[in-house]
DNA sequence: GATGAATGAGTATTCATTCAT
DNA sequence: GATGAATGAATACTCATTCAT
């Protein structure tokens, strides 16, 4: 399609994508842009996918419709900054593969992808319905899936994880550590990690004795201040 | 306003909460009320707290008014049906106890409380989030922390659960499940009982093989089908 | 689909359509519905179909929100709007052959329908755009088109219309006589009568001298005026 | 604002009217201001006046700040478009004026301007409605309006046209004509002259028998196309 | 001079809540 | 008491216009 047959407002939000085919954006532009992931960032990982525009477009200090300059809608952002935090995902996929060691590679692969998404409320919903980015989320399920199934099967060889755990097993394991995360996000951000050590001595077989759990629980007035710090977002 | 009902304007409002103070509705008002608690019910279990009160009607079969006669806001008609669902977990904390075996009724307590909270997302949004109903979710857990605790500590000494759990990881774990439930809802609603073996086999203090789980993981369909149907509610 | 199972909303905006299946809606509100048609008609004819409801609640005096209980959206109040005079211009068809005199049934006809036309820009933007309602113009035409075929072909068959008139010449001529009744709209909403003068001249074969004209032209003033007198509305 | 400039913010805006008063602009200016012309002449006789000036400065291939500089608001830019053509009209009535013959004369008077008008949805809002350039549009009636006066009257003069006929009618007709135009834009965009036939056939005194009309009526297929293929554009 | 980024008022639509019937 | 009609503040998105680069 070339320029000038473009349709209307064609030329507006064009660099949504991370395409590499057009040329860079102005300096003032992509330090807007760069503003306004980060304001979504903030205010989607606070609120949920539910926060609006007005939003992010007050939290970056600009106005909505420089939001939509740069995303053509709603849908378009929260792609964009899924797409980020995805390819870090998949990246740790691959690092764990490479990692000599087959359970080291399993456990520091899930603590690296619950870290990313304990803090991310959005990115959370996003990759459990897939509220808007489905065929991103798709593409990006089917690159990891691979890696994540040679992660499993390799530590099962290596006799060092349940022969019984399928790679399905993976994500939803990473979901519910994300949950945990999120309840007590305000008061202890990290209390997803006593989960996963759990978990952990759940996946490895021939235990005898228990790990070690890294940190206390929640105290019970943390446990009720986290849920009381939350309910801004009405879900 | 009649004048008959100027004197006691406050009255209604107190018809929404379990306080006995006030005389018991009359047979078709209380007809109604149930009728409303559980088209509540089914829709916020289906469609989450965004559901609207005319959705709540119309399943009902009455107008909107009526919900507003019964219920002072969206709030309260949550926090009735959070107060009814409560109440029953509240029962399985003390059933629990009950049970002569410390461990049999650690585990039957957890196997009760994530059946309904696994259905229920309208219930997991109020535990986790207290969205609506703060003081009433307050209470309930004040109402359940002792027979939780008694229920961990009773276990921990009859050596069966390890030294290390407390009592504020039970609700976490609950959670946890319940987010693994939610997420498969549509294709396999019981694969919680998959990660609650997995938990429990984490739990459980010098285990040695690895207990057998019960039933399979999704199949790679299965998780992406997941995912598909539920990108209904926005969140 | 039974009451009870309809989903979001459904309970608003029941009576949009004419459908006589539902009781008929309560005094107030067939009141208000009334007023927001013949606000809409108003506002849609001043200003065309890109008036906003806004423009029609206010001129209605009612809130946007009540012309959302009885209209799903904009399209579906043009429609009401169109549908109403539509019924009218098919029955001007079925009285035109009722009339024993073929001439005199076709002018009658082109008379009425354009008197309809004439007056309103909204209904003369649905029927040569369709911008809303396409279906049901569609159905429109369909149910017009017979009575104009056999309008057009018994004036033939008595020798008193021209020979090579095709019946998609009628609607193409009403549109014609349309545009000159909004043009001098607000100066002399009676113009178009002058042109269906000339144009009925023109469809009398073997006629020999010129028919009077009914009523004079625009002055040059009127002409001016006219135009000034519409520039509200950007189109 | 660079200080060179600062003396003559006025005179930015004297850069986009016929006025003599302005240097000439620089050569690639002058290139920038025919092309944005050109593309706004498209765009708007596809899109109507409602279509964007990024539409228009897409087209060109130009930035919108390119747009506003050379005309300071979509009125201006509407205007200048409408000048070209309407110098245009004015020519069409001086030639038909130098034609000897008085009737051969009106009627191609009035065949170059509906060709003309036919064409351009934008041109006939502005005729019709004057919505951007008001004063502009009075000005080229004032020149237009003697040349029209003298068509008429020389043709009745020569008793070649009916008596009654008067100059206002001429644009009236024009706009009647490019109606129909309009409609079959799409699949017959000649059509205009079946019915500027009939005209005549209506203007022309003394007539015997019916001339011949060019061209046939559209199918009905053809008169239903003509509205789909429309929708597009909101009015 | 040219560019395209930024702005914000405007438009269609939804939904919790109030109130006339 | 029940009903459902009315309300208006929110929310996603558009576009004429201004201004920094």
């Amino acid at each position: 399609m070339s320029a000038t047959e473009t349709g209307t407002g064609a030329s507006r939000a064009a660099a949504t994508t991370a395409v590499p085919d057009a040329r860079p954006l102005r300096r003032d532009a992509e330090r807007n842009r760069v503003r306004i992931l980060r304001a979504a960032a903030d205010v989607f990982t606070e609120k949920g996918l539910r926060a609006t525009l007005d939003d992010v477009a007050d939290r970056a200090g600009v106005g909505v419709g420089t939001v939509y300059r740069r995303f053509p809608d709603k849908e378009a952002l929260v792609e964009a900054l899924f797409t980020e935090r995805l390819e870090a995902l998949v990246g740790f996929a691959e690092q764990a593969l490479a990692d000599p060691d087959p359970w080291g590679g399993l456990v520091s692969f899930l603590e690296q992808t619950v870290a990313v998404i304990a803090g991310d409320r959005g990115l959370r919903q996003l990759l459990m319905f897939a509220t808007y980015g489905r065929d991103r989320v798709d593409r990006a399920r089917a690159h990891m899936l691979p890696a994540v199934s040679a992660i499993v099967e390799r530590a099962q060889a290596a006799g060092e994880l349940r022969a019984d755990l399928r790679p399905t097993d993976i994500p939803l394991i990473e979901f519910m550590l994300g949950t945990a995360a999120e309840y007590a996000l305000t008061v202890r951000p990290e209390i997803w990690r006593r989960y996963l050590a759990l978990m952990l001595d759940a996946l490895r077989p021939g235990r005898v004795g228990t790990t070690e759990l890294p940190g206390p629980a929640l105290t019970p007035d943390e446990f009720v201040q986290a849920m009381r710090s939350r309910s801004l977002g009405r879900d």
